[in-house]
DNA sequence: TCCCTTATCTACTCATGAGTAAGGTTACGA
DNA sequence: TCGTAACCTTACTCATGAGTAGATAAGGGA
């Protein structure tokens, strides 16, 4: 019989790229799990990779979920700022923000929301995740106030949680029907906001 | 000196009292540190009891939670379905509608929210919790469909999820706002998804 | 060729918290 | 008054999983 084969040949990698792997493994493992259910060993093992490791280089727990959010909430953010550009209307930027946004959970699909609501719920990360989402729901409040004054700013402001609110959750049901194409989603979430429902008989048919 | 007060005296209560202070116990230790991060033990302590009375009541950890989640989503059902007569205008029924559950969120200040985010976190429970919403979400279609046909119903369903989400964003914020009356919340709503934002200069001032 | 730094592993420790066994105590009915 | 059933407790067991100590190997530079 043969011996049992010594070792799977452990490949050596510089550090970053290590540190990438063992994000993107932690950001599935946590999104299929959930942080408390997710074990550093099953992260370290998604990863191809011991556990000691991932202390090495991310630390504990904590800190790497923190690390994650980090990550992706900066990934979304650059993309959308990205679209965004400035010196359009109104109608057009906030447009291009929601496009960006569905276009970015589509190709994140299975990543992206359950990962962020996991960090809303856990008041250890609450701080980090509400950090992001106040900037993005000031900015958005933003290109819905016509005029830069404060107190118009501060009219916006709720209404910006309820759109924010509103497109967090359009990105859920978008998730179950992958036809819809993130267009079509902006489009269903504009014609109601910007329109309106109470114009002609309600939802056309 | 006085001999240490022997036992704070033990009350024994029935059962279906009992039961209900552990719940009111377990939603409120639930919703300060989450499923996971609560123990049987917190909670126990919280209602004044010990540990295996749970156990004998409301069953394991899991089985507690799920009870926590069928009460206070009955709780919710109950208000919004006494708050929206049939007959009414659609746009009466909405404005109702929302604004019993914009009441519940401020009478529950922090139970309700925060278990509800737990739950649908959790693959455990999400089913329990997208049960009840999914049937929420398909009443708000109702509401907005023009016509009844399974066509209009179609086209109001991820309107009617962009719509919950907002609630459920905009009540956050309430939460942050106490000033803000739970009818304020609903006129701030109704603005939005009736009368449009493209009305006017956006966001009037 | 031989270091020596950096990457990596195996094999632990130790706290926490779910769940339970077995027994004490109170109230109520006969 | 005396059972007896329902209520309630103390004091455990035991699995799980975070975090670590210490050894091993790879590969680039002298």
């Amino acid at each position: 019989m043969s011996p049992p084969s010594p070792q799977p040949p452990r490949r050596r990698l510089p550090r970053q790229v290590r540190e990438q792997q063992l994000l993107d493994a932690a950001v599935a493992v946590f999104s299929r799990h959930g942080f408390h259910l997710a074990s550093m060993d099953d992260i370290a093992e998604a990863a191809g990779v011991s556990k000691p490791m991932i202390y090495a280089y991310l630390g504990a727990k904590d800190n790497l979920f923190i690390a994650c959010i980090r990550r992706e909430t900066q990934r979304l953010m650059d993309v959308i700022s990205a679209a965004v550009p400035a010196g359009l209307a109104p109608e057009d930027r906030l447009y291009r923000g929601l496009l960006a946004f569905f276009e970015f959970i589509a190709e994140h699909r299975d990543g992206w929301i359950v990962l962020y609501r996991q960090a809303r719920v856990h008041g250890t990360f609450a701080g980090e995740i509400s950090a992001a989402r106040e900037r993005t729901i000031v900015m958005v409040a933003g290109l819905l106030a016509s005029s830069s004054s404060d107190e118009a700013h501060a009219r916006a402001l709720p209404i910006a949680h309820a759109l924010v609110g509103a497109a967090e959750a359009l990105s859920d049901w978008g998730l179950e029907h992958p036809e819809e194409t993130p267009d079509a989603l902006v489009t269903r979430l504009m014609d109601v906001i910007w329109i309106g429902l109470g114009q002609g008989s309600h939802v056309k048919h």
